[in-house]
DNA sequence: TTTCGACCGTACGCTTTCGTACAATATTTT
DNA sequence: AAAATATTGTACGAAAGCGTACGGTCGAAA
């Protein structure tokens, strides 16, 4: 395998923080939150715009805006952890290093979650690393922080606590697709995931990219996406990824997809696109 | 592939539970809580003998020795859990099902942990199931005692939470072998698993057990023991596998080994053998 | 002691994926 | 506009593992 290839053109880091107040969240819980307290300011990330106001206003002050660049280390491997992240736009990513050659994605987080789950927990540090894949933006606070709060607010506690245990099924399967599925299903049930957590239908990915996520060749998921491609599901340009038909790509995926995101949504509330 | 076959020889199961409290366990912790307490008698399960008397006491009354039999179902996909297990010798495996015929291990619990890691988290299912793999003993509670307990005492539950993210890591790891390494140092990785958390270097299991385990065909297995066999780090008779070079076997594994155990003893004290 | 089923060793053709390579095209830089 | 670079399409032999099958052996039950 060449080495990694890190200079990967995303035409989605350019556009920075600059209009993170304007996006636009559809899920019932803003709706919710927003008639409880009409000024406050909620931002997209789902997990922010469900807690309680009360549990909310715990955490506003401390929250500060922040573009999500490509390739921005978020937490190193057994280090402490110093802030966590809450994406709005964007995908972070949790690799687990045996060795350091032999890296492996084992979970994604977007706007449904948040970095630090194992703050969440009560601890500092984890021996995973993660960073940003698909540049976005978000909100970031220090760790302390957190925990201040979450010693103030069982039911926030609670709550991240539910987000970690979703985030655990993800990683569960994860390691089944890993074990079980060939590389379109793979392909299939990570472009799922990517879009659930992206603006849009246009996936700013390079197949080099993918490759590394699904831990294949480059020349594999080019062949993949063709086959998704012939069955209507996607399109592609250079450096893009169209998803044009999702239920075809649940269907492509045979049965990984979804059970995380049932997880997702009765833990968090939190709903996948359609 | 063939249809599961379940009846497999396994020695061990018929020991049952009799000499449970004979049991030596030789972890510093053990020797600590006995100084601390003489007459409390202490099951080797390792985070009930690390737990403080205060916490244990919680505990105590609510605990119920049991054998673990082959098969034992201990949780249902997505059904209330109504106990929580700390097995004492034995392997509980926790599997993910994205389709019926579509199962893979994702994690693996012994006397290191337990089970119901999802009651730990404040919750009461989860999509996983989990059952007696290799059988043994240990002790058994209801959930909802676990849960009072758990009110009761913040270091408690930070201890099991502290539990639940190793186990997290170990789930990862899984992820990572099931993604990059060949069937050799996936077996490797398994027998030292299996290895840590049973009595003595004898394994029961057969080469069809081990495949479930794995994901692959019986006779990948076979042929990667031979490989293991060769370099003298196991030995095999009918339905057992000896371990006999664990130093050995780490090497096989290539780098899967060892990331998560670190964490366990981190987080929990707990030491695997040398 | 014999019988029977569970378990293990081995083999063969097939599929998937790998490693590698090279050319073609799109985009950015000079 | 030209050059450099990034990205994609495609190919080929090699390797790993699969599905399947069959015979041999061990151990438990009859």
């Amino acid at each position: 395998m060449p080495r990694v290839v890190w200079t990967i053109h995303h035409p989605q880091s350019d556009t920075g923080a600059d209009d993170w107040e304007t996006s636009v969240c559809s899920c019932p819980y803003r709706e919710k939150a927003m008639a409880r307290s009409p000024s406050r300011r909620i931002p997209s990330n789902h997990l922010l715009s469900a807690l309680s106001t009360a549990d909310f206003t715990l955490l506003q002050a401390h929250l500060i805006p922040v573009g999500l660049e490509l390739r921005r280390s978020v937490e190193r491997a057994n280090k402490p952890i110093r802030h966590v992240y809450f994406p709005e736009d964007g995908i972070i990513s949790v690799v687990a290093a045996s060795t350091r050659d032999r890296q492996s994605e084992v979970g994604l987080i977007g706007r449904e979650g948040m970095t630090g789950i194992n703050v969440v927990m009560g601890n500092d540090r984890s021996p995973h690393l993660s960073y940003v894949q698909v540049a976005g933006r978000g909100q970031y606070m220090k760790a302390d922080s957190l925990r201040q709060a979450m010693k103030e607010s069982a039911s926030m506690r609670e709550y991240f606590l539910h987000f970690a245990q979703a985030f655990m099924v993800q990683t569960a399967h994860t390691a089944v697709a890993n074990g079980r599925a060939n590389i379109e299903e793979r392909l299939a049930r990570w472009l799922l995931m990517a879009h659930d957590r992206l603006d849009g239908d246009e996936l700013p990915l390079t197949h080099e990219f993918v490759a590394l996520m699904l831990n294949v060749r480059r020349a594999g998921v080019t062949v993949a996406l063709h086959g998704l491609n012939r069955k209507g599901l996607v399109s592609a340009k250079r450096g893009q990824i169209v998803v044009l038909n999702r239920a075809g790509l649940e269907t492509a995926a045979n049965g990984l997809y979804g059970i995380p995101e049932a997880e997702y949504r009765r833990l968090t509330g939190w709903r996948t696109k359609r």
